[in-house]
DNA sequence: CTGTTAGCGCTTTCAG
DNA sequence: CTGAAAGCGCTAACAG
């Protein structure tokens, strides 16, 4: 297999071409004064020992860059984050940039360490679905001149370009549309307030409820679930408790699906008619959603515009020369799509 | 926001420290032969520069690597797919390495182009899920000591590390819980035959069919769907069909979900009850598949374990020692869960 | 225990 | 149009 592991230098082809390193170099970066037929033979070596120029040893030259942008999220499993990195990679990919990827488990402290090896690894910037709002080592990535952009999430007091959805719009529509059809006991199931779209949400729904004069029962409000299988857990209490809920928003698509799939087991059992189980509205779009046993709406986005937007923000501060520009904070429209079951 | 836009190096520590650039080199290389009190002083200066090791400088050095490792898959938008970048993110991480990520949207040519572009980065190994069966540039990267392991598909010819699924054992033994279950006309939606895993399963599922006697109608095999809407329309075709299947067996995730799509739009017109519609057996599980208008039986494996095997065939060839060995070929097997819904 | 020298692969001067 | 020299940030190897 890696017989002859060695990879060929730019001295190498030069001496294969008969020229010095200093034409080789020169051909590859658009071949500016050097003779075409030179260039020719230049090109021939380069073919014929599979040369690729080192990009690492570029990039430790004054002015070069690594071509690299940081992207961590936060759960790479979940579509949601899938689609959006391929959002992120694509715009990269125009710019003729690569993404380096990784993972935080939506853990701050993993975060920090991944943002460190990127500066280490001398990416042009950084693209982060923020775990937490600690802020220190993205305050310390900007200081070295290397821009971060935020998505899904801001982070307080963080002077950076950041593309958030309309949270709370969303779930405020959302939750309106619920008391429109004449629910008064709307349960809600989300993650922690703690995270800047948990927050939202939970506020736009509050917000729709007070609007109509109902009051929030805190029995019906869950804020802890990170999984599926958790929100299938929190969903049967809810749906166990003494006076449950006629309806449940979920403020994403990790609730949604764990209630949907703990109704679906409940309805196979019999016991149960589908009317008896909660109307639901799921903040984010999924797979199937049509499939829904109960009366189902969704706040839908497009998680690969998100990921396109966050690069291009990126991109625009890299290339656009606005190196020094006023943070520039996004928020993109959801839209309500009623009744999708 | 960018004002001070520096990254210090060695040597601005070693000044602070009033040391030289190599008692910080030593210092951060683990502190051998560094006297205890003088590497407190260079850590205080690393961390009031907010210093971090140049790695394209370090890799440049002979010996040592780069610590990236290459992945390139076909469509990081699948969440089976996002969820194999996660297996080899994770495993790559516990060994101290970084993944650059690209998506080859099923296109050699665009492979290829990442291929280069990853070797110019000096990665240390790639980690590829093919997009054709041309593998011209794999063996380049290998003769020039960079090893690729290939997962989910094969490429025929190619000496290379792989972890592919039991794809035919599945496809047959999903299939024959059609027959047993009294279908005699199985539908086949897939993807291209030019496919390896679309190649092997198709081979399952008319293996069982031989085996017990049934004879395929090739007006029920659709296998150019790459997108759930595809599927949908090829799904749509096989119900309007004269004799229409009494079951379809789906050889992926995206097939499957298209004709639980297409069956659950019909199913809401109220035209025809579920059990006028075909049972399916879906290659891939998915998320919700318990809400499946129709009986859904479905052969399941772990895709993140996929990407944990490759990621260690890689390291093993990698760290282990082993530059030489023999190609290792994994086959992971796959089980089937009966009666999902 | 610490510093000096040299050179990794590349490209920006500066001379021809 | 082409080459030689110098140095990017880092660290083995060799002094001390």
């Amino acid at each position: 297999m890696g017989e002859r592991a060695h990879r060929p230098t730019v001295k190498e082809v030069a001496q294969r071409a008969g020229v010095s390193p200093m034409t080789v170099s020169r051909t590859l970066s658009g071949g500016r004064n050097v003779k075409p037929e030179v260039q020719e033979r230049v090109l021939a070596a380069v073919a014929e020992l599979g040369y690729h120029r080192n990009e690492n040893a570029r990039s430790i030259r004054p002015g070069h860059s690594s071509g690299l942008i940081g992207v961590a999220i936060t759960n790479i499993a979940n579509p949601y984050y899938g689609t959006f990195a391929l959002g992120v990679e694509e715009e990269a990919a125009l710019a003729g940039r690569r993404i380096l990827l990784g993972n935080t488990s939506e853990d701050a402290s993993r975060e920090a360490e991944l943002v460190g090896d990127f500066l280490g690894r001398r990416v042009d910037g950084l693209v982060v679905v923020p775990a937490a709002a600690s802020s220190a080592h993205l305050e310390h990535s900007q200081r070295q001149g290397v821009p971060v952009v935020l998505a899904s999430r801001r982070i307080e007091g963080l002077e950076a370009d950041s593309v958030v959805l309309a949270d709370e719009d969303g779930a405020f529509r959302g939750t309106i549309a619920l008391i429109d059809r004449g629910h008064t006991r709307i349960g809600y199931l989300g993650n922690a307030l703690s995270i800047f779209t948990g927050a939202r949400r939970h506020t736009g729904y509050l917000r729709a409820l007070a609007s109509r004069g109902l009051r929030a029962d805190p029995r019906l409000v869950a804020t802890a679930q990170q999984t599926v299988d958790q929100a299938r857990e929190a969903t049967r209490a809810l749906l166990r408790a003494e006076n449950p809920p006629t309806a449940i928003f979920c403020a994403n698509n990790r609730n949604a699906i764990g209630a949907l799939k703990e109704i679906g087991v409940q309805l196979a059992t019999g016991l149960r008619t589908a009317d008896a189980f909660p109307e639901i509205v799921s903040f984010d779009d999924f797979e199937l959603a049509e499939l829904s046993p109960v009366p189902l709406s969704v706040i839908d986005h497009d998680p690969r515009e998100l990921g396109r937007t966050a690069a291009r923000l990126l991109l625009d501060r890299l290339d656009g020369g606005g190196g020094e520009a006023a943070p520039r904070e996004i928020e993109l429209p959801v839209s309500l799509r009623l009744g999708v079951r």
